[in-house]
DNA sequence: AATTAATGACCGACTGGTCGGTATTTGGCA
DNA sequence: TGCCAAATACCGACCAGTCGGTCATTAATT
């Protein structure tokens, strides 16, 4: 009864379902496909994960953790003023994910995961928790350009944050779709403005 | 043999579907469903749309045409500086957003069918033409503000329109995902900062 | 030999789409 | 107006294909 913990052939499984999920989606993809994607049979996987579900979860894990990490990595690695770090974290994150576009489409899946149907609702916590893992690092590195005074102190933190993440994904997206479109530069140009925009002070309305 | 075109059931059945797949998703809905929450006969359906992916797209192209009426309609009548014409923009289409969030799973569902399978390239195709479209229109405003000298003359139109838009679309994603998130108010305070960005000469990078 | 791991043929639940048949509407004619 | 085909619209039982998951068997390992 007792199930095989092989980490290195769990390994192997889920990079398999990354590829296979990425390239034909969830509800297209057959488990059978994942096993012979892994070199494996069909019934090994199940000695690994308990479903389908819970393999693509895993998926999701794997992708979320490696962003995290890189995350992680930059806001501490990242040196000198408060808009060079983050920069620098706007364009470590486009970078690392324009250099995998192919399994973009996971991301995608993933986002859709969070609407639909029972036994997803873990999809969505994550989701959740990762969003607001994101925000809370991009909005101290804020805060820190606030304090320093660098930037303008009416600014809100948070909420900067949330939108310059936003922009992150969504200009990924639109990549995505679009070969033509270059989220780099767009993230870029975007990022110079809203720099600018935080070391001016906001002068209410004007005319 | 001559199919059936009353317009109105059609429109019963589209509605009825968008209500089914933004709560059950586009797998977890059943053809079935739909036709009871449209009061019709699963039968009848298929005298009006070719196959569920069909249904699946007109959900679409409905939802994206809202849309797309919704924002020329704002682009028409916002007057004043370039700067209030994009706050009004912006909050227009958050606000609508907000107003049926209820349905904004759909959205997501569209997201990721541009990402799986044959059969769904028309998906990636029309939202990159939206996209494209939305682009244009907004970029179009910036160029405005540029042209009346509101703005700085360096910033890039389309780049900033780009990355406005991805910030609207995953800012409510994040109100989606988790109820006490405010996406109105992290809009706001995003083009709060970005308008004064455009409006202040971008000096390079200051240290 | 015994225990653990791997396998893929098989099963059964599920559902998109079809189609023969029924209900409803149309319109031609007395 | 009333009547009755013919045409059109509607329907849901049924079929056929699909695929996640199981488990009896075989292979590997101890």
């Amino acid at each position: 009864m007792a199930r095989p913990s092989d980490p290195s052939k769990k390994k192997k499984i889920v990079t398999a379902a990354i590829t296979t999920f990425a390239q034909k989606g969830y509800a297209g993809t057959r488990i059978a496909e994942v096993a012979e994607a892994a070199g494996i049979g069909k019934g090994t996987i199940y000695e690994y994960y308990r479903s389908k579900e819970d393999l693509f979860f895993a998926t999701f894990e794997h992708l979320m953790s490696d962003t995290n990490t890189l995350m992680n990595k930059v806001s501490q690695s990242a040196t000198g003023s408060a808009s060079k770090r983050l920069v620098a974290m706007a364009d470590a994150i486009i970078t690392s994910w324009l250099a995998n576009l192919d399994i973009f489409g996971l991301v995608l899946e993933f986002w859709s995961a969070t609407a639909a149907a029972p036994g997803r609702k873990r999809f969505r916590a994550a989701f959740r928790s990762a969003y607001s893992e994101l925000r809370r690092v991009v909005a101290e590195l804020i805060r820190h350009g606030i304090e320093v005074e660098e930037f303008n102190a009416q600014i809100e933190p948070e909420k900067i944050a949330s939108a310059l993440i936003g922009s992150w994904d969504a200009l990924l997206f639109q990549g995505w779709l679009d070969s033509g479109f270059d989220p780099l530069g767009a993230s870029q140009s975007h990022m110079k403005v809203v720099l600018a925009g935080l070391r001016h002070p906001t002068t209410a309305d004007e005319e």
